[in-house]
DNA sequence: CTGTTAGCGCATTCAT
DNA sequence: ATGAATGCGCTAACAG
């Protein structure tokens, strides 16, 4: 009863020829209606689905697409790559998912082997360098880039220089003015941004004081910046996002520093953990989900519409939470 | 240069038939050295690689596996899929994740359908009754199950009734004598798990008093719940998971309540961030890195070896961290 | 060892 | 409107 059903089979049953049968399963209209009931009721009755491979081969299509992402165990990936699978399954299309384990050298190949068996490819904050980039992008076409920019494929964005501002300016609000931000990897575009928004908050506002540590992306990254925040004068630090805001507010509780009462924390990203903390975090709320549907959209663009979708760059919204407050009257 | 090649294409480039090519590009040790070179000279120039497609159909293998989760954006299944696609990836195999977005109704036909286009299918905590899910698993064969038993297919599991006793053991040796059980989804396996250790508990120390209140399984649901705690006289929670204990912590904390010199509060699952909480939870750690693996190696042995891989069933390690501690001296 | 033939299962010309 | 042939691109069985 499970044996594999070919079309010729239901053919058979049917007393039709296979190219009818595949006629009737692709709801061709130029059908006999009598006869189209025959197929259909062969096809039930037998249990019969058309092979998606062969059909894959016939068609050229497969029907899926593969999602590059350098790390599925990073929140803000994991919540992308759930909307857009979603948004894909809703519109038949299947996702292949592919973890570069954060090796910036592996994620060309990677995405062409993902490729090959899909019928294009989303890539997820590639670390790849910008000419490995550009000359990977025509081979993988069609590609959406998210979080990343690139000629030769849509892009869909947050804008971490605008939330990054957004921040320095609620902390500015408040009163503070000696800063410190926890800086991400040194060559990442993310960082980039940010460390861009910081030149241009200090160039409008010349009172503000905003100091630069290296730190990192991760809870070990931030709980271990303990020691330069204390070091620091600052008022107020930005973490690079919330990971790491998470691991510096645990190592501050943990050495008695009050939050926000003698020093206000933020983070970057709004994970859903972010309102759970203590204090709950401020934070640059980057809209993941509405990322991972636009993403989807713009692929879809390409495979149906065949039409490129134009660039989306996101806002952040400042989520204003318990972890930030004016300094200490000193 | 990106033109589609076909194998013939090297073929002739080679001056061989594509049968060769075929035998050289999959290795084949029958082949003459001098011919092998060729070949490979000239698949290399045109830069030829075959279509994974085509040899999906021929071969009857797509070098590919569905994972099928009940949600994308749980912690837990999120680091399965993320370790089991690793895993798989060691091994030359691709990963077709789909969600099925906590529908019940939908897992068996989403199931079906990927496994299709898939070689074997990973259930990773069907939530679809019993029978459903013994009539599908036939169909889906080879199919791996975690955190679900059923007859016809690999198990892997973590012990959840003994995750729970050891929580309820840790907390009486503590002190604690009336425990309070914040319950997941009322049908759910994993809950009927600890329901059944509870009862084991009772049976075990008739000095202890554990009551239990519905509630969820999300932070929402915990945070929610402390009203229920609150008015129980319970000196201990036990929370569904650590989301639930962390929405209990973030609320216990607006509300004044101190964790753990007032109430203690135990989670489960050890999900990453259970020990950034505030305080850091203690909580049962479920190994779902090794249940990733040992799932994948399941599905391997199944593909591979065609040999049914023996059930395994881990036991959560205790780790106690500082929402628990002796009750308060009243 | 190598080339030729025949599928894998389906969709789609092309005739009728 | 339907059936018969042809191709999608590759591998395997069969000769030679």
């Amino acid at each position: 009863m499970t044996a594999k059903l070919r079309i010729s089979d239901v053919a058979k049953h049917a007393g039709v020829s296979p190219a009818t049968v595949s006629r009737v399963m692709n709801g061709n209209p130029k059908v006999d209606p009598a006869l189209v009931q025959r197929v259909q009721d062969a096809a039930a009755e037998l249990g019969y689905t058309a092979s998606p491979l062969a059909r894959s081969l016939a068609l050229g299509k497969t029907q899926t697409v593969a999602v590059l992402v350098p790390d599925l165990g990073n929140p803000t990936f994991q919540a992308i790559l759930r909307t857009l699978s979603r948004a894909a399954a809703g519109d038949g299309y299947h996702v292949l998912v592919a973890d570069s384990a954060e090796v910036a050298a592996d994620e060309a190949a990677l995405a062409l082997q993902a490729r090959r068996r899909t019928d294009g490819v989303v890539l997820v904050a590639p670390r790849m360098p910008d000419d490995e980039l550009a000359a990977a992008l025509p081979r993988l076409a069609p590609a959406v880039l998210v979080n990343r920019g690139g000629d030769g494929a849509p892009v869909v964005a947050a804008d971490y220089g605008r939330g990054l501002r957004e921040l320095i300016e609620h902390l500015r609000m408040l009163g503070h003015r000696r800063l410190l931000y926890l800086a991400g990897v040194p060559g990442s575009a993310s960082n980039a941004r940010r460390v861009a928004a910081i030149a241009e908050a200090r160039a409008a506002h010349p009172d503000l004081d905003i100091a630069e540590a290296p730190c990192g992306t991760g809870f070990a990254d931030g709980s271990a910046a303990v020691a330069t925040v204390r070091a620091h004068e600052a008022t107020a630090v930005l973490a690079y996002n919330d990971l790491v805001a998470m691991g510096l507010l645990s190592a501050l509780h943990e050495e008695g520093v009050a939050v926000p009462h003698e020093v206000s924390v933020t983070g970057f990203d709004d994970i859903p953990f972010a309102r759970y903390t203590t204090p709950p975090l401020t934070t640059a709320s980057v809209p993941t989900d509405r990322m991972g549907e636009l993403a989807w959209s713009a692929m879809r663009a390409l495979l149906e519409d065949d039409a490129a979708a134009p660039p989306v760059v996101l806002a952040p919204t400042l989520a204003v939470r318990g972890s930030t407050a004016p300094p200490p009257a000193s």
